[in-house]
DNA sequence: AGCGGGTGCTTGGTATACTTAGCACAACAA
DNA sequence: TTGTTGTGCTAAGTATACCAAGCACCCGCT
């Protein structure tokens, strides 16, 4: 057994820790701050977004919450509602929202388009 | 809050209980059958359908499943579904799927919204 | 009277989700 | 230097989700 593999936490679990300290990150929260917005403490956050545990479902929509994403979105990343072949978001999503939003011009639509796309190499 | 939310297993959870027993009687599902397809004991389930334990995530999807009935059903009973975070505005359209575009880093997800932010003049 | 097989429920224990106290390292101030 | 305050992480314990074994009862047999 490899070291990555060592006990229950891993594989499915460190991709949802991954989720959580990005969105986390992204919204410039430290690890403190969130836990308290969402009741939990420090570190077992911590040990959450390591993937050493999985959160039970209340604490996950709580943490949903406090980053302000749905519930649903954390529950799909948690692997926990894997049907959703309607919602289909994974990289339409980004081009499809800037292409309808109306605050946007075509040129910064282009523009905001063409840097995503960079970004992710191409295809 | 009232003794009713305090303790683990009563209030909201008990409603669970009920509705799992009742779907678990439409099927025309012993205890022991249902706990066997849901890969759980069948004195758990007893407790659950109780109302005395709030049961895990994956084993509330474990038991839909067997119940053939959606996971979002089975969350949405359980009240773990019904959060709608106050959606601000449209516009959390675009900075919604950058954040849930698993093909960006964290850094490059705050640089499109920064941009996005910069062209819609909001920050 | 027993049997065997069905039902749901209780008991006692193990595994794990979760917390409180505290460590180690930074960055900035006195 | 020595504090203070920020960060994330570790250690040790408590709470609880969950399981295996078994109890009590109800039926249809023989």
């Amino acid at each position: 057994m490899s070291d990555e593999e060592k006990t229950a936490a891993s594989g499915a679990w460190r991709s949802l820790g991954d989720f959580i300290r990005g969105q986390r990150e992204l919204a410039n929260l430290s690890m403190r701050q969130l836990a308290e917005i969402a009741k939990i403490s420090n570190p077992y956050l911590s040990q959450v977004e390591r993937g050493l545990y999985k959160p039970s479902a209340d604490v996950l929509k709580s943490i949903a919450n406090a980053l302000q994403i749905s519930a649903e979105t954390m529950y799909s990343q948690a692997g926990l509602l894997d049907d959703s072949p309607s919602r289909d978001q994974s990289h339409h999503g980004v081009e499809h929202a800037v292409k309808l939003d109306p605050r946007l011009t075509t040129d910064q639509k282009e523009a905001i388009i063409r840097i995503y796309r960079s970004f992710i190499g191409r295809e």
